[in-house]
DNA sequence: GCGAGTGTTCGATGAAAACCATACAGTCAC
DNA sequence: GTGACTGTATGGTTTTCATCGAACACTCGC
C-alpha cells in the first residue's frame, strides 16, 4: 500500500456548487450548527478537531451535525491520526452563496 | 367610528430589524414558503391576495405559512375587503439581511 | 338577513429531525 | 497486543413542524 495509509473511510464531501439553496439554508437554520460554524470561523484552518467544539449536545449528535455541514458544503474534514480536523470552506461557499456566510457570522 | 372601518384584527407584523438571523433562515428553509416569496417577488405590491398563490397545500397550511413569513419580516399584509393582500418587504429585509433575499430569488 | 367568498383557528395526525446511550471501528502510545 | 482516545453507526425516544379537515369570523352583494 502507498504511504499516507488510512484504513478509515474518508468523509464524503459535497462541493458548495452542488448544494441547493434550500439545503444550505436548512443547514444554517439550526442553533447548534451555527455555533459550530462561528467557532470554526474564529479558528485557523485544520486547527480544530470535532471534539474541541463546545456545544451542548452529546458527541453522537455533534457528529451528525458535522455530517450535515459537510453535505451543505460548509465544512471540509480531513483525518489526522485519531482525530478529524475541520476547515470552513469560506471562499467556495461564499462564491456559491454570496453574503450568506457573512450574514451568519455577523450574528444578531 | 372613523372611516376605514374594519372589525377584523389587523395581522401582527414584525419588522425585519427585530428578526433574529435564525428565524429568517428557518422561514426561508421551506420549499412552500420559498415559492410564495418568489411568486410575490414577481408581482406588484398589494396585487396578490393569499388565495391567488398556487402552492400545493390547503388554505389552512397556506395561512400558516403566511404567518411565518410575516413573523420573519418578509411579508406585509393589509386587509382589502374580504381579502388580505400582500407585499414583499424587499428593501427593509434587504437592509437587515443583505443578499439573502436575492439569493433565494435567484434560485438554484 | 342570507349566501358566497376569503382567510384564520383549532385539534389531530404523520413525517422529519434532534437527541441520547450504547456499541463499534479506527489510531496511537506503551 | 492492550488500553486510552476520537469519531461514527445504530436503535429508540422525544420534539418539532407541516399538513389536513372542520369550525369559525369577517366582508360584500343581493
Amino acid at each position: 500500500m502507498a504511504t499516507g495509509t488510512s484504513h478509515r473511510a474518508a468523509p464524503e464531501h459535497t462541493h458548495p456548487d452542488d448544494v441547493p439553496v434550500l439545503t444550505a439554508l436548512a443547514a444554517l437554520a439550526d442553533p447548534v450548527r451555527v455555533q459550530l460554524v462561528r467557532e470554526l470561523a474564529a479558528s485557523e484552518d485544520w486547527s480544530r478537531s470535532c471534539g474541541t467544539f463546545d456545544v451542548p449536545v452529546g458527541k453522537a449528535a455533534k457528529s451528525h451535525h458535522f455530517a450535515v455541514l459537510r453535505a451543505a458544503g460548509l465544512v471540509e474534514q480531513r483525518d489526522e491520526g485519531p482525530r478529524r480536523v475541520n476547515r470552513l470552506r469560506r471562499e467556495e461557499f461564499d462564491a456559491r452563496f454570496p453574503g450568506l456566510l457573512e450574514l451568519v457570522l455577523r450574528g444578531d
